[in-house]
DNA sequence: TAAATCTTGTGTAAAAAATACTCAAATAAT
DNA sequence: ATTATTTGAGTATTTTTTACACAAGATTTA
């Protein structure tokens, strides 16, 4: 088999995408790392991605990397940043389009791909590889951003959830401490939640009403035009 | 001189950058736009850009662009979408990252470059080159949710203006109409606006004062965290 | 088993902000 | 001089935010 070469009059740099993928663990939120196996910064660990094919858009590119490394399919993504500084990868030029992604922990089976998958909480992911650290903290500057015009926060728990583990989301994502019973009234005030019944998940003490995000109300709200404030 | 090629063992995209140059005129919001002097889409409208080099980022390559094209320098940019759509030039794969510019109208003498540029009110704005409207939407959505975090108006407004014109600039941004009292009252309670004298400049009827952007109690309000709300 | 502790549901009073106005002074046009 | 327009300043009402209080359900401790 022969060698094809693709060539250009002008020097063309390479496009990838990488996927801040994040999740929530009922306290802390988390973001999903490969290992990578490769120079350069092999042993490092660097968020999921890789090359952009010529047929695929970067949206579409993103998605695949996905699927192939973490069995993921249909997650929620946005596209937040791109990266182009000339030297960010010592090989060649290399222009990455960073992306977020919100899924829910438990469906990801981390680490049994061919990619060495791990969780680490916020505080502790190690160093990165690449310009990644700093591609993750874009991700959570745009991340705490958004919630204040969507309602993100449900892509990360469960079906049904309680207020308690909604407040502490938003308290994880935003880094800062509500009050319980204000949090509950602001909340419930936009009428995107449906209360449901009772709850075992964590029973600390009393038990408390699990509710689901209502998604019919939410794009009714939308319409309107509306902004969820904290 | 010989016909030096650049070769990959893979196929790569161009990759282009596309600016978004806001203007305000006083009471409608601007775009200035570039007459294609070249297939494809000649003689339609599109927004300054080019290529992207090899040994500059994009920002720096959209401010290149930005100075050859329209003679400014220095102005303030930012990043909003990267487009991959695989079809959306039809000559080759070309990624574009899109910025957009926030100027003040009289520091673009337009159309004495080479590129005939010129002024076009957001509902004048002509049918535009390649997925150029596309982009148009999508700066104006970014440029609308900045403005929630950040007083992104005054790079549009000359350094000294009057409560109305600031008012004027967030109307025609939003698309909204507010209550000149509370708009006032509003503006002036996060501290960032200095009052000076008397104006000239428009002197409609009765003569208003004129105030200048703070950029110190900005930095300070910034960084104990806040929100401009409207 | 009773007491202490923790968590949730509910509510309330005070403070702050948003909203809808009013009115007089300054200026330009008639 | 009269009229119309625009700005500065202010007020009253409503709404939202904020900081708490308290009792009920459930678990732990004594």
């Amino acid at each position: 088999m022969e060698d094809k070469m693709y060539s250009y009059k002008y020097p063309h740099p390479s496009v990838t995408t990488d996927c801040v993928i994040f999740g929530f663990d009922g306290t802390k939120l988390q973001v999903l790392l490969v290992e990578r196996g490769i120079e350069p910064y092999k042993g490092k660990w660097a968020f999921p991605g890789g090359f952009t094919k010529m047929d695929e858009s970067c949206e579409e590119g993103a998605l695949r990397e996905l699927k192939e490394e973490t069995g993921l399919t249909g997650a929620y993504i946005e596209q937040f940043h791109t990266f182009s500084d000339p030297n960010r990868d010592p090989r060649e030029r290399v222009i990455t389009v960073a992306f977020y992604a919100l899924v829910r922990i438990q469906d990801v089976k981390a680490g049994d791909d061919a990619a060495k998958a791990e969780w680490f909480a916020l505080d502790e992911v190690p160093q990165l590889a690449f310009d990644h650290d700093r591609i993750l903290r874009a991700a959570l500057k745009r991340l705490r951003e958004r919630i204040h015009f969507e309602p993100i926060g449900f892509e990360l728990l469960p079906e049904k959830f309680t207020l308690k583990q909604l407040q502490n989301l938003y308290e994880a994502i935003l880094d800062v401490r509500f009050d319980r019973s204000n949090f509950a009234k602001k909340m419930l005030h936009f009428n995107i939640l449906t209360q449901l019944d009772e709850t075992v998940w964590p029973t600390p003490k009393r038990e408390a009403y699990l509710y689901r995000f209502n998604e019919e109300s939410y794009n009714e709200l939308k319409q309107k035009g509306f902004r969820l404030e904290f």
